[in-house]
DNA sequence: CATGCAGTAATTGTACACACTTTTCCTCGC
DNA sequence: GCGAGGAAAAGTGTGTACAATTACTGCATG
């Protein structure tokens, strides 16, 4: 234990730096819907006292990415199918929003900026399964940043992670290659085409991606529960 | 100081009753934005440490209710008007797919619990204001609630908080009398009309409310920095 | 061999202590 | 009178201690 006594006075946010950690590692499942969080265990791993990683714990669970059940060590969040499918209903909405908002006024540099996230995806296609996702994610994330809406950014922004761990639950087969392209079109339509236009394609967009992994699998319980005890097999 | 030393060993959420409680003050305005919550203060008043009462601030912040500095003393959110404009954009879509789901579906029990809140809402809307908004919203709420659905449930139910703390910022003149008779036309579209008919009533019903409430000050900063300072100078 | 049932270890819930920051307010020099 | 400076007060950030609860392990028992 060698280990980073860095910045011990920086006091720049580190619940944070914990939450941003999590996420990304839900979102890249590194960590699995059902996997324990220990305070204790988190707090080490980071460098700080349960103190501050029980707190990073509970704005997760405000986001929906974690589960906090009195008394019990928190796990990530385990999706049912039915929140699977309002999720999607939900972010469809928003993000039909943020497209209305761009839709014809994105400037070279924010178009340039979304273009390089696909080419990163379209890079790491053939690599880790998470890369993929956390980069289509960000595709995501980012155009919802560029209405500079607040409010609208976070909730875009909460309910896509929501998305990716839904995903993680009840997609085994990951198909997101496609959406690579998708990706493409979507900037093209926002950049040049009428709103409506934009709109319905990232209506399309988003449906497929959801009935491509979520329609396969309406076994809900009996599922859920095999994810849940995958991690504890190996 | 004969107080409460009620539930010494509850444990039943602590966190959450303060929650609701700031919540419910800050519907009926009894906080208004930019009130002080010193945490110190916040504990001792509900008989809990500081640790309680910053956990239950951190939540609030979390839902939006409460601004949070580092180093600062938290205060009841001031939302600005594009965040109440975004608020209630994001509403009318969350509320849409309430009454989706609900279109023809709504028992006789639940039809008459809504009209109980209705008639409060008639009720007192000759006292104290707050009490009217708070009541308004809880239609809203139970609305939500009646769908079953965790997910949608959450975010109508923050959104809707959100949205009745934006009024307090932009709407002086509080004219929700009118609202009263909507929300009975609501209940009878959703219990017997057809699903887009529904729908249509209630986006008119949130435009309607926004549009009353919201239009009128274009002045921004001028406005919220007055209510602001509004409750120093009593 | 399955099944309870301790007793122990692991983990959370909460209060509290102390360092550090911000705010307040009082005093002093002009 | 009035602004600058500098304690003192108020308040937050975070670690730690201890009680209470839950999870686990192994042993005795049918």
């Amino acid at each position: 234990m060698v280990e980073e006594k860095r910045s011990r006075k920086t006091g720049g946010d580190r619940v944070a730096v914990i939450c941003t950690a999590l996420r990304r590692a839900i979102i890249e499942r590194a960590l699995s819907p059902g996997d324990r969080l220990p305070e204790d265990a988190l707090g080490e791993r980071f460098g700080v006292s349960r103190t501050i990683a029980r707190s990073a714990l509970g704005q997760l669970a405000a986001e929906g990415l974690v589960d906090l059940r009195r008394n019990r060590i928190a796990v990530v969040a385990v999706p049912s199918f039915e929140d699977a499918r309002d999720i999607f209903d939900i972010r469809v909405d928003l993000e039909r929003q943020v497209v209305r908002h761009l839709a014809g006024k994105l400037t070279e540099a924010q178009v340039k900026q979304l273009k390089a996230i696909v080419d990163a995806e379209h890079q790491a296609r053939h690599g880790a399964e998470g890369i993929s996702i956390r980069l289509a994610t960000e595709f995501h994330v980012r155009l919802a940043e560029m209405t500079g809406k607040p409010v609208l950014i976070r909730y875009v922004t909460e309910i896509c992670y929501r998305a990716g761990l839904s995903l993680a639950v009840f997609s085994r087969p990951h198909s997101s290659e496609c959406a690579v392209n998708e990706h493409l079109e979507l900037i093209e339509a926002i950049r040049t085409g009428p709103t409506d236009k934009a709109c319905a394609l990232m209506d399309e967009h988003l449906e497929a991606v959801a009935s491509r992994a979520l329609l396969q699998s309406s076994g809900t319980r009996s599922r859920d529960l095999m994810d849940i005890l995958a991690p504890y097999t190996e």
